[in-house]
DNA sequence: TTTTTCATAAATATCCAACATTTTTGATCT
DNA sequence: AGATCAAAAATGTTGGATATTTATGAAAAA
């Protein structure tokens, strides 16, 4: 419409993250009805555009399709966050351990790597929560977790860990303004993983790795 | 356009089923390029529509969408093969033993009935496999595989089972049609499973059925 | 001959405007 | 209050038109 198209990204790859960054930060709600129209005021873009785009975000499980009814939020209980924990941490589990076995010293440097930017992020973060820095820790977090199991030398489990990671950022940008968030315990545990992946001690490496992703559920301790 | 709109169902949907289709039997082959005014002589539809409709199916990764690039059949390499496989194994062995310890009595009866069905299918196509026979046996072992896990109480393990399976559905037509599945075999391991799974077995029921998995992967014995 | 360049053709991505169909809404009647 | 049904709203679909990008193939250069 307006918007300059930089580089090579498509309309409708633009309104996907427009409207990805809009359902992470809760402008869009939990089981929102998502009309067609109103987001094209609201976004741009042609009614096929739109139409499209909400097709892919219901690809990512951001959004759902029911025939003549249209588009809604996917809606985000605490039976959904569970739901999708329980399955990532499945997925990571198996993926970390094939990485481990397979993965050689230039992952081993890029998994530290990722671990010292989102050191820097995790500090960042927990000083200054603004909306630009959570993003920024956000991706942060998803980079290390994604550098730990690129090694698995399997592009389904890789490119389901982005989906379900994905999925649950909702759940993990509301945790942070909450902030239910235990900065100390999530450092010592990151710095236990990296030792355990560096170790090769794959059953110590999976149960910290569960432990993390378990820890994005305790959002109200009693 | 012509065709009679029966049921609710929509005009992307009876497209995305004809594609399906044709995917599965490969008469639209891996990799090969889909031209949507090609697609639109073949099955119809206005190229919205069309474009909509491989939206979904790269959903269902049975079709690849790159920007400015549009739309090819998902390739279907030995790797590939061996990648689904492997993370259905994953999944389903999770959602079995969750199933084996959720499961009531009229789950037990799901599984028993799906099982029945199968046996039926499985001799039906080892007589005569048409095409038609192929589908319906096809559909049989999915609705069997379905049964096992659906008391997994995962909505997402259930939705991540059913991609998978229908991503591999092409190999295993064509392990039909080239004739290297051992009918004999098949049966007593799906009779063995099922009695594992009613004596809540689970370790035992989780390696039959990562054996009957992997039996997809044996194309070419030496 | 091989490679490069460039115009041209093909295909993708997008938009607008309209219409058919289905779902939702709200007013009316019992 | 509950059922009925017409009007309004929203979805689904289409045709046609137009940028923009990618692929193609022929002429020019090395």
């Amino acid at each position: 419409m307006f918007a300059i198209k930089k580089s090579d990204e498509t309309i409708v790859e633009l309104l996907a993250s427009a409207l990805r960054r809009d359902i992470a930060f809760g402008a869009l709600l939990p089981d929102q009805k998502l009309k067609i129209e109103e987001l094209r005021k609201r976004y741009g873009g042609s009614n096929h555009s739109m139409r499209e785009t909400l097709r892919i975000l219901s690809t990512e499980g951001l959004v759902e399709a029911t025939a003549q009814r249209g588009f809604r939020v996917t809606s985000a209980t605490e039976d959904d966050l569970r739901d999708i924990l329980l399955v990532r941490i499945e997925i990571e589990r198996v993926a970390l351990a094939r990485a481990i076995a397979a993965g050689d010293v230039t992952w081993e440097g890029r998994v530290i790597a990722a671990h010292h930017a989102l050191r820097k992020a995790e500090d960042a973060v927990a000083e200054a929560p603004d909306d630009l820095t959570a993003l920024e820790w956000d991706e942060a977090c998803r980079a290390f977790s994604h550098a730990l199991i690129e090694a698995c030398d399997s592009p389904r489990l890789i490119d389901l860990h982005g989906k379900l990671f994905d999925q649950s950022r909702r759940f993990r940008l509301a945790q942070l303004r909450e902030n239910t968030l235990d900065w100390k315990a999530r450092r010592v545990r990151q710095q236990a993983l990296v030792e355990a992946v560096l170790a090769k001690d794959t059953t110590e490496a999976s149960s910290l790795l569960q432990e993390d992703i378990q820890a994005e559920l305790k959002t109200n301790d009693p």
